[in-house]
DNA sequence: AGCTCATGGCGAG
DNA sequence: TCGCCCTGAGCTG
């Protein structure tokens, strides 16, 4: 699930659901509880994100902030909440909602300061309006690292996971293994400029669809396919599938320990 | 019951 | 580049 725009809409619900009201702070797995504690009943105030972080601010006690990792996961509901099980790392509740966080690298609770070293070491991220794609570009032009690695470093470019990364190279006939340097400034634009497209749906649906309109399965004629991760995709997780446009077998590899998905076809080396 | 894998990221070497 | 941390689903037996 996590990719920026998860994070991004678990800050949205949380303003919504939690902000502006006293609420009951508990860690019924343990690792969260002496800060649990301090916050307990008070007004969560603000909520923000920036790429895969969540932070949610308790006015002078400070932030807790949150990174899910690769196998965190939120539940939201409404009151009154279940049992908790003991895996919740953290349970917010208030007169109306619940919400149990489970499995995340980073739960802790940190000052403005420590939040703010946060901020400095992300990249640009599409999903933070006014965050400046050029900072990314003067670091991906000058770069001899392939442009699918790039897009995974969080310095460069903030909220950007894996599957993103191979559909975004995908819609743009882009080979993966093509280097910052090499990458042109128009294309640069066009990856920064759909992504925003793309992660603001994201953040709509609350997952991930890449394909196009004029190539779902209707509009091509042909069966409707489901993507065991939820979504409508092109490249992602179909390795050795025909290309969904050309036919031509979807490669797969390893960089930087992820799986990397794309259509040779589509996207020819340089 | 035990293994493998997953949309992340960190630190050691 | 590797090992490690966090959890749970989907296998295998």
């Amino acid at each position: 699930m996590p990719e920026g725009h998860t994070i991004h809409r678990l800050a949205q619900d949380h303003a919504e659901r939690f902000a502006g009201r006293p609420v009951s702070v508990r860690s019924p797995q343990g690792k969260f509880s002496d800060s649990a504690a301090l916050l307990d009943g008070l007004v969560l105030d603000e909520v923000d994100a920036h790429a895969k972080h969540l932070f949610l601010g308790f006015a002078e006690t400070g932030w807790i902030h949150i990174h899910l990792g690769l196998f965190g996961k939120y539940t939201l509901g409404e009151t009154p909440a279940p049992p908790p099980t003991d895996t919740v790392r953290l349970r917010l509740v208030s007169d109306t909602h619940y919400s149990d966080l489970r499995g995340p690298t980073t739960c802790a609770l940190i000052t403005d300061a420590e939040k703010q070293a946060i901020h400095d070491r992300l990249g640009p991220d599409p999903l933070r309006n006014g965050d400046d794609p050029d900072r990314a570009w003067r670091r991906i032009s000058r770069s001899r690292t392939t442009v699918a690695a790039l897009l995974m470093d969080q310095k460069i470019i903030g909220g950007v996971g894996n599957v993103y990364r191979a559909e975004v190279l995908f819609r743009h006939g882009i080979d993966p293994y093509t280097t910052g340097k090499d990458l042109t400034p128009d294309e640069w634009t066009a990856i920064w400029t759909d992504l925003v497209a793309l992660m603001r749906e994201g953040v709509r649906h609350n997952r991930i669809d890449t394909v196009r309109p004029e190539h779902t399965p209707e509009a091509m004629g042909r069966p409707p396919r489901v993507d065991d991760h939820g979504g409508e995709v092109y490249v992602y997780r179909r390795a050795t599938m025909p290309c969904h446009l050309c036919g031509t077998e979807i490669r797969t590899a390893s960089l930087a320990a992820r799986n990397l998905f794309w259509c040779p076809g589509c996207q020819p080396p340089r």
